[in-house]
Formats: structure tokens, C-alpha cells, sequence
RNA sequence: UCCGAAAUAGCUCAGCGGUAGAGCGGGUGGCUGUUAACCACUAGGUCGGGGGUUCGAAUCCCUCUUUCGGAGCCA
């Protein structure tokens, strides 16, 4: 007797098999009972028909309920009905353990209750395939990166300080020396590494504090930082272009069947697949402007504005050259104009928003070390990312990636709370 | 933090001043091809908490709590 998982049964087809999984649905029909079992890999129809089976396992494929576990053995075969599916005539089933009153109907349900029961919901479908794509990408990345010698090189999650302003931090108690909080960004730490390592990233979890409720934001989220020596601005947005495509490649290659059950408009996702427009912040405030939004020349995008923006584009825009007072102390100037500096953030299409943020990076000493003061940073704390500009600075870009919001825009839905196995949001810990 | 909305059966909701309802889920029975299967019967409620108006409140008013949606911030 063979284990074989359900995405493989159509190799099977005429021999004896055992699936083991759950039950998604069951349907029964006098002396007939229909079976949807699931088993991680897919899901398929069992048949329990009862002139064939001894009356006990008729019996208990009869009382089986939702979501109990089952090995089923059985002999796929075609479906009389479709075309390309598969079903399996039960031979024998063994209930592994009954499960009662599973909360999740097969009906619709509110947002606050599929949260509560997150750690079920999780078995649903749309949940099973959203799931699945946020493991492709995660792998598309680091297999991008990978190939274009990119080195893991992971930041701590515990700092004694924070990366951009303070008031977005998770504070802790650190034994003696103070308090500690959690990262909000690896990016500082990726710094050093390049002096190392040449090109490294990191991809973790990364904690906003932010009292934010939209449907684009988390408390805990997970960052993929990259980082490359002797990488100028615009190798740096080449390297982000490629990734993302990359990523939408692969998810369109290895998730057909996920993106299907999501609904994904499949073309909009291809579509996306194409060189990518650049424009300036300046070129995308006069263009904003004449459709009407009130956004400044030294202002920062609105929710609004990314959709004006990307609405009549299938690709991602990179938005460059920033107004200096709106983004980071350590992004470098623009050679061509002293007021902006060299930093991209790079927004997807169909209204998704912002999924990079990336700059050149200053390394020049007193440039740097005078950005820092003017922001009243405490500079001996920084010490060791000042070195780095002492002790053979090179010049080195980066960006950082929101892996559940590039899973959003990949899956197509309307929120980032189903990205993550489990969200943390500002009126949410639990489970 | 600001603006808006909501809370009634396990779940999704209807009821909006006069005996608490439906569908799904649960239970029992029926059906040889079902696809969120179907049919019949059945159990299941402090109408979010507190206060008020009224002969009478799920329904109107006040207050608290919780959640949802949006904004800002950002990935």
C-alpha cells in the first residue's frame, strides 16, 4: 500500500492507495457518501458507495464530520462527470479523530470571527492559497538574490536604538543595560555587511508600533533588506525591477491553481511583467496635480494619490528624487540638485501601494555625520555606523520589501491581515 | 490619534415601540452521483454592559465597552 499525496494521484491511476488529511466537506446520499479530503497538497472527492464496503466503514465514513482527520485507501479514478479530476472509491477509511462542532461553517463569516479562530481559518482555501503564495514568493526572492550574489546576512531584531525616529518603537526591558527595542528596520545593520560580504541581504520580522488601522499595515511584518556595495541609484532600481519581476514570474509559473482559487485576474498580474516606468517625485506631483489631487511639491504620496498614480499603468512605478525633509537621514543627495536626495519607492499596480522603499546611501563622513545632528540623533550610539564611512567607504544602495504586501498585491486581496499566518494589529494579539 | 459605522441563536443576518425570526452549522430520519447537495422534523437567545423615557424597549435617548471601515504614518 502506497502513501501518496493528492497532488500526485493522478499518477496513480487504477492502483490501490492511502491519503491521509482531513475532511473539508462531506455529502451523503442514502448509499452514497461524498468525502472532500484535504491533505495540504490539494484536496480531492472520496466515494463511499455502500455495496461495496463492509457495513462498519460505510458506517464511519457516514458520521464523519468536518475537519475530523481520516486515512482513506482507495483506487483513483477519473470523475464520470469532469474532465482532467480525479476521485477515489473508497476502499477502507480509519478515523483518526472526530471532530465536533467545527466553528468555521461552510457559509459566509465576519472578518472578527474568522481572526478569533484564526488558527482554523487558516485550513479554508483562499487561506491554504494565499498561504502557499506567500511561501512562493518569499522563495522567488531569495532565489533572485541568490543568483545575483546576494549573501544572508541577518540583522538583529533586538537594538539599542532606532533606525528612523523613536516613536514607532516596541520598548523592552534589557536586563542592566537599559531599554532594547524591536527592530523596526535591519537596514543599518545590512550596512556593515556589504563592507564584508559585497551584496547581503536579510528577511525577518521587523515591529511598528504605529496605532495604524488600514488595510495596509500590520504591527509585526516581515522585511526583506537588501544591500550592495559600489551599487549607484540606478543599479540599484535595475536590481529591484528584476526582483519583482522575478517574483511575479514565479508566482505565475508555480501558483496557477492558488491564484485560480483567489480569483486573480491573471492578465493584470502578466501585464505587470514589463519594464517598469520611473518618474520622478516632481513629474508625479505635476501629473497628480491634473487629476485633481491636492498634493505639494514637498509632500508625500497620499493613499489616494498611489491610485491616481498607478490607475492607468499594468506596471510599477518607481517614484525617485525626493524632496530631502520628506525621507530618511542616510539617503544620499542628488548630485544634480542639493534639496533631493537619491531614494525610490517603487508602487505596484491595481492600487496596491507602496511595496519598496530603496536609496543610494551617503557615504560621506561629515555629510552624513551633519545630517545626524541636524536631526538631534544621539551620535555615540551611531559610532559604528559612522565607521563605516571612515574606514573604506564605498559607495552602496539598498532597498527593503514588505513581503505581505507584495503577497497582497500577488494574491490579489483586499487585505494584508490574510498575508500572515498569524497578524498582529493594533486591537489584535490573539491567537 | 482623528472621522464614520456596527454589536440580535455557534455563524451570517432580518426584525426598528406591542408574544424573538430565517438560512447555514448541530441532532434525528430519507434519498445511488452529490458539488457551499437536497427534503422533513428537532434542539438552540440575559437582543454587548449599565442607566433612562414609556402601560410596554431588541427597537427611542444617554453612557461605557468591543469590533469593523477610512485617514495620517509607512513596507
Amino acid at each position: 500500500m502506497q502513501d501518496v499525496f493528492v497532488k500526485d494521484v493522478a499518477q496513480h491511476i487504477g492502483s490501490e492507495i492511502r491519503l491521509k488529511g482531513w475532511v473539508r466537506n462531506t455529502r451523503s446520499s442514502g448509499k452514497l457518501v461524498f468525502i472532500i479530503l484535504r491533505d495540504g497538497t490539494g484536496e480531492m472527492q472520496c466515494i463511499a458507495f455502500k455495496p461495496d464496503l463492509s457495513e462498519e466503514t460505510f458506517e464511519t465514513a457516514k458520521r464523519l464530520t468536518l475537519e475530523s482527520s481520516v486515512i482513506i485507501t482507495g483506487i483513483p479514478k477519473k470523475h464520470p462527470k469532469q474532465d482532467d479530476v480525479f476521485e477515489l472509491d473508497i476502499r477502507s477509511v480509519v478515523l483518526v479523530q472526530l471532530a465536533e462542532d467545527y466553528p468555521i461553517s461552510k457559509k459566509e463569516h465576519g472578518p472578527d470571527f474568522l481572526l478569533t479562530n484564526r488558527h482554523l481559518w487558516i485550513r479554508s482555501s483562499k487561506q491554504w492559497a494565499v498561504l502557499r503564495i506567500r511561501h512562493t514568493v518569499y522563495y522567488a526572492i531569495c532565489e533572485y538574490l541568490n543568483d545575483n550574489e546576494f549573501i544572508r546576512f541577518d540583522s538583529p531584531i533586538l537594538t539599542p536604538n532606532a533606525c528612523e525616529g523613536t516613536t514607532t518603537l516596541f520598548e523592552l526591558d534589557y536586563f542592566d543595560e537599559g531599554k532594547a527595542y524591536l527592530s523596526q528596520s535591519g537596514q543599518l545593520y545590512l550596512e556593515t555587511g556589504i563592507m564584508s560580504l559585497g551584496r547581503v541581504y536579510d528577511f525577518g520580522p521587523v515591529f511598528r508600533a504605529e496605532r495604524s488601522k488600514t488595510r495596509k499595515h500590520l504591527t509585526e511584518f516581515w522585511m526583506m533588506d537588501a544591500e550592495a556595495a559600489y551599487v549607484e541609484h540606478a543599479e540599484n532600481v535595475q536590481i529591484q525591477e528584476g526582483l519583482i519581476r522575478h517574483v511575479i514570474r514565479t508566482v505565475l509559473k508555480k501558483c496557477a491553481k492558488e491564484l485560480e482559487i483567489l480569483e486573480r485576474d491573471i492578465e493584470a498580474l502578466k501585464a505587470a511583467d514589463a519594464p517598469f516606468k520611473i518618474m520622478t517625485h516632481r513629474e508625479v506631483v505635476d501629473y497628480l496635480k491634473t487629476k485633481g489631487s491636492e498634493i505639494t511639491y514637498d509632500g508625500d504620496l497620499g493613499a489616494q494619490d498611489e491610485v491616481m498614480l498607478t490607475e492607468a499603468s499594468p506596471v510599477p512605478i518607481f517614484v525617485e528624487r525626493w524632496p530631502k525633509e520628506i525621507k530618511a537621514f542616510y539617503m544620499k543627495r542628488d548630485p544634480q540638485n542639493p534639496n533631493l536626495v537619491l531614494g525610490n519607492d517603487l508602487i505596484a499596480p491595481e492600487g496596491f501601494g507602496e511595496i519598496i522603499g530603496g536609496s543610494q546611501r551617503e557615504d560621506d563622513h561629515e555629510l552624513l555625520l551633519s545630517r545626524m545632528q541636524a536631526e538631534n540623533m544621539p551620535i555615540e550610539d551611531y559610532q559604528w555606523f559612522l565607521d563605516l564611512r571612515k574606514y573604506g567607504s564605498v559607495p552602496h544602495s539598498g532597498f527593503g520589501i514588505g513581503l505581505e504586501r507584495l503577497v497582497t498585491w500577488m494574491s490579489g486581496i483586499h487585505h494584508i491581515r490574510e498575508t500572515i499566518p498569524f497578524p498582529r494589529m493594533i486591537y489584535r494579539i490573539y491567537p
